[in-house]
Order: C-alpha cells, then structure tokens, then sequence
DNA sequence: TTTCTTATTGAACGATCGTTCAATTGTGAT
DNA sequence: ATCACAATTGAACGATCGTTCAATAAGAAA
C-alpha cells in the first residue's frame, strides 16, 4: 500500500553527529530556548524518544555539542595560521585576523556558550568538555608565543604569563564584542591585541 | 490562645529589599538551581504566591538583582579608590588592587553573572540590567584613564580604545580565573594589567 | 475595641521538562 | 521471501516550573 518508509534507519555513529549537529543548530537559532530535548529532537527530524536511546542522558549530547563546536572553530583558526607562510610575528597577526574575523568574532557563538557555562553548572560531563577545549585553546596561544619569544631580537618574558595575559584579552574583547558589537569595532580589537603583542616585543613589559 | 503571628508584614519596599537579597544568595549557593520562585521564596522565608504580589513577573525580581549586585560591587570598588589619596597613576593601582581581591574575582559571582547572562537571552528587563551597569563599569575605567591620559608625562592616545582594552583584559582575565583558579594567581593578574599601562604611558602601543 | 486595608498564604492550574518503554518497522543477513 | 536485530516511534509518567487567586490575618487607623 505505502511503500514510502515512514523513517531512514542510521547507524549510531551517524545518528549521533546528526543529533550534536541539530543541537548546534537549535542553540545558534532559539538560545537557550532551543536546549529541550524536543526542541533539539525537532530540529534532526527525529522523535524525542530517539536522543534518549543514543545519550544516556541530555547532557551527554550538550557535551558531545560543546567539544564538536569549540573543537571546529579552534581548528579553523588554526588551519588559517598554517596556511600562511611568514615569520612566528606574523602567523601571530594570522591568528588576530582570523580570530576577530566572523570565523570567531560571532554574537551567535556566545549565545551558545552562555548555554555551555549554565550548563557546566549542572553537569560534570559539560564541565568537562569546557575544561578540555579551554586547555586547547591556551596550549594554542603559548605555543605561538613560544615562537615569538625564541626569536634572537625578542626580550626575555614568561610564556605562561604571556599566554595568559593575551588570551584573557582575546576573551575578553570577545565576551564584549558580543555582548555588544556597537561598542568598538573588529579592526580596533585586532589593533589591541597588535598592540600588546608589539609592546611584549619591545620589551615594555616586565612579565 | 496562640498570640505568636504567622507572618510578619512588611513595606512593599522593605519586603522588595528582602527578596533581592534573598535571590542574590540564592544564586550563590545553589547557582542556577537556585533560579526557580521555590528556592528564592524557601530562601527568603515565604511563600511562593508573595513574589508574584510584588513582582509581575519573576524575571522582574532577577533583573532587580542583577542591577543590585552589579551596582554593589562596582561602588565598593570605586569607594576604596576614592579613598585612595595619590597620582591617577596610584589610583589605577587602587582600582587594579581591588579589582583583583575577592571584592570583584570571586568564583560566585560567575556562578551568578551566567545565570544573569543566561536570563538576558530569555528576558527584556534582564538585558537592560546587564547593558546600564555594564556602561557604568566601562565609563570609570575611562575616567581613570582619561585622568592619567591629562598628565603632562603622558603620551597621546585614544581614550575610548584604551578603555576598550583594559576593560577586555580585566573582563577576560575575570572569566578565565573564575573558570579555573588554578592557571593563574590573581597577583600575576595584577601585574599583567600594571605592565599595560606602563606600555601605555611609554607609549609602546600605537593608540 | 472595631474597622479596614492589603500583605501574605498555599492550594491549584496548565505548561513544559527529561526520561521510560512497549510497540513498530526499516534493513541487512539468511 | 523470511527472519532477526535494533533503530525508531510516541504515548505516558512524574517532577518541576511560573503564575493565579480566593481565603486569611497582620497591623495601622478610627
């Protein structure tokens, strides 16, 4: 009679990257209206009953979202910088470009990861994937200061302070950019961090 | 026969006052388990039909709070600066000395802010919180800044943009040192924010 | 003491939440 | 063509949510 089936089976491993996919979606599209089970199991096409037979629990998916999300723009940025050919000073400036760029630069991002942090206050698995894509992102930021500070003109200077001081202003420009783009411009905050940079290299800070 | 009364009145103002406080230590203790009117009436010692008597809505009582804490912990800030007598130089300092105590760097007060924040994507009233007190912060760095900018040792730069990165690099280093304590000390803090605006006064940026 | 205002209570309501599970059915193996 | 497995469905459950509202009673005013 109806041939048509009513639903396309998948192996879990597939399904699974379809669920973390659609729950990127729905947080990028409703925010934190988008985190129910229902909403995200609308948003893959899917029934509720479905998540719960892949994920013990919800929290599962949001972490698994969490890492595939922060994991993805890391790596972009990062193919970026290996893509350009130049001096640690300037893969440096790559990374700027690349990070006050749209590619990270993106008031929908925040959006999600506001939705990360509430839920890292929930669930150990959340916290988790924060604290690992965290690691991954300051391993990244020392590991090009390293670069720069192993030049033969470049001063003394601490790499673990300096990572922290650039990637506390990196995340900062990023949390006020977001929250509100009409205060200062992408251009400005890459001029910051330019800035700072040329200041650690001319020696005028004591770090 | 019982002449002990089952409530107590209160002025609409002074009960008002009660549930802000009420809804601010709840936040601290339970983060954002502590969102609901059950666990802020429960906290307040009343009942859950009171909120709503003096609130029109429950986002209502959480804006309220946030303007409350924020408006609170900027003032303490600001006080202990004015006590200060000094140069806007030892000012700064003042001001960087009480940012990075547990006045402002304080693990409960992410644990609130991402509640507030996670509000703000649901609520009108949350977000007019968050935009008037997060201006008020921004304007007294500015002013610190234009007052060092004034001196007649000081280069030329861009009082906007400067304000811009040291609020970004005061934000983000609140953030990552809230996230997790144990990357870096607030003292290291401290120093990476002295060591910026020294590079600003040598005028090793370009602002 | 009596009256009146209104702050306060708490049960009730409808909505939504994450999760469960028996029934269904797509699909590869036989 | 038939079987067996398991991916998928969707109704149902119990918990919790914010809000409503009729009943109650505290406490000032008369």
């Amino acid at each position: 009679m109806n041939d048509t089936p009513k639903f396309r089976r998948q192996a879990p491993d597939a399904r699974k990257k379809d669920l973390i996919d659609a729950t990127i979606r729905c947080l990028e599209k409703k925010g934190s209206d988008g985190l129910s089970v229902r909403s995200i199991s609308a948003e893959a096409g899917i029934s509720v009953g479905l998540i719960n037979h892949h994920y013990p629990s919800k929290d599962d998916l949001i972490a698994d979202a969490y890492e595939k999300l922060a994991t993805d723009i890391l790596q972009n940025v990062i193919n970026i910088v290996a893509e350009t050919d130049g001096s640690p000073r300037e893969k440096m400036s790559a990374f700027f470009k690349a990070y006050f760029s749209s590619i990270v630069l993106d008031q929908k991002f925040l959006r999600i990861w506001i939705v990360f942090w509430y839920m890292s206050d929930k669930s150990e698995k959340v916290r988790l994937s924060h604290d690992k894509t965290n690691a991954g992102f300051r391993r990244q930021i020392e590991l090009m200061l390293r670069n720069l500070g192993e030049l033969p003109e470049a001063p003394d200077f601490n790499y673990r302070l300096a990572a922290i001081g650039l990637s506390g202003m990196l995340d900062g420009l990023w949390l006020e950019w977001c929250l509100n783009p009409e205060i200062f411009a992408p251009e400005e905050g890459l001029m910051l961090c330019e800035g700072w940079v040329d200041g650690l290299m001319a020696g005028a800070f004591k770090l």
